[in-house]
DNA sequence: CTCCAGTTCCCGTGTTCCTTGGAATACTGT
DNA sequence: ACAGTATTCCAAGGAACACGGGAACTGGAG
């Protein structure tokens, strides 16, 4: 037996990863990441929490290897430690979402009434390669930077009303935003169609357009 | 502003699926089953725990989402739920492996010393296909029959030594066992190359085999 | 109907985790 | 060197979790 100690030990080790993923703010903080690099105010900021919380959050997720911090200037940028985080933070979302009924109470409750249609990766890029729609990302524009589907129009959805004029009147819109848990491409679908225009949402977002493997494009402006 | 409630709620969901993945004995007993179905005291003797612990994991994997329980005879046979979950484990493992250091020590120290030549999967097919080696399986024989590597010979690591005359000598063998983190395989090659056999071992096991979408054979003798 | 192995529920104890406020540290720009 | 901002460290109260023992429950076999 070499069951001495050093399996039990190298499970434990395991659980930190386990862990780190047990609680719900630090997910937020995995997801917001997963769009781009922040601070730990900004962090605190979109996620509700206080710095120290927050701080002590990202320590957890350093210490779990999800995450790394580069210092840039006066501020600490966080960021997602490797493609592999997002897959496995993607794959922990689709789990809970097939497996977890009470996961798609709370998302429907979030999500708000499904009076959206839906479609997905390939007949998104379907119907630009025909020449039907056009993509619009409607997170904040610095995620947009951060990286998105190439060829996508950025137009967040806060400015979404008064930006109408640039979309070309013609074409079916396609609006994504971050993931499958957020609400940006729901609302900005409602919005366009309440102005009786054509527009669908990307099922998921740009979260498992990438895992998928599928290319981004990077507006390498970082500092 | 719809944040009255339903984002922390639903992320707090969602974390119960990694609340479930940060205990060590719960990833033991996850391990154990993405191997095939188990009752509560085989997993407890597994896993070296009682079986009042055991069965509080359970339920709690259970309201994961993560596994399920089907009733079979006098016994409750605990299975994965679904490809996901194995998925989900498999890239809890890898990134782990690669971001953690911590974990890298304790799998050196669990696995012992690397004097073991390992090969990946697409050059397992390579040589099979080849006629250059055969594969081994070296699980327990009730793993085997729960879905093994097409062609491969079901000799369990504990019958290994009694049954060297099974295995052809002119060809080298490939043994494989559960994962990345199993002995198994690698004592099966130290045990065939001190007998001066060609031996090598499969770099992970026949969880990544299936989770990268391998064709895997089952015996269904289920009961 | 009654035994029985397998399994779960209940509960008390010890441990770990979450959150927050206040203080300390690190770095930038002037 | 100094002011100012961003971030982390420290300590403590409260909440949640892990574990084991004993009792209760379940379905199948006799």
């Amino acid at each position: 037996m070499r069951d001495n100690q050093s399996r039990p030990d190298l499970f434990e080790e395991l659980a930190r990863v386990g862990k780190a993923l047990g609680n719900g703010k630090r997910l937020e903080l995995i997801d917001l990441l997963a769009q781009g690099a922040r601070g730990v105010v900004e962090l605190a900021r979109e996620a509700g929490l206080t710095v120290t919380t927050t701080s002590a959050h990202l320590q957890t997720l350093k210490h779990a290897g999800l995450v790394t911090g580069n210092r840039d200037g006066t501020t600490i940028r966080y960021r997602i430690a490797s493609g592999g985080v997002a897959a496995l933070y993607s794959q922990l979302l689709e789990v809970a979402a097939t497996q977890l009924a009470d996961v798609d109470i709370a998302a429907r409750r979030y999500l708000g009434p499904e009076d959206t249609e839906a479609i997905d990766r390939t007949e998104l890029l379907r119907r630009v390669r025909a020449g039907e729609a056009i993509v619009v990302d409607v997170r904040p524009a610095m995620e947009f930077t951060a990286g998105h589907i190439p060829g996508a129009l950025s137009i967040p959805l806060d400015e979404l009303r008064s930006r109408l004029d640039e979309l070309p009147s013609e074409l079916e819109v396609v609006a994504y935003c971050r993931g499958i848990y957020c609400t940006f491409s729901h609302d900005a679908v409602r919005l366009l169609t309440a102005t009786g225009r054509r527009a669908v949402r990307l099922a998921d977002g740009i979260l498992e357009w990438q895992v998928a493997g599928n290319p981004v494009t990077t507006d390498e402006a970082t500092h």
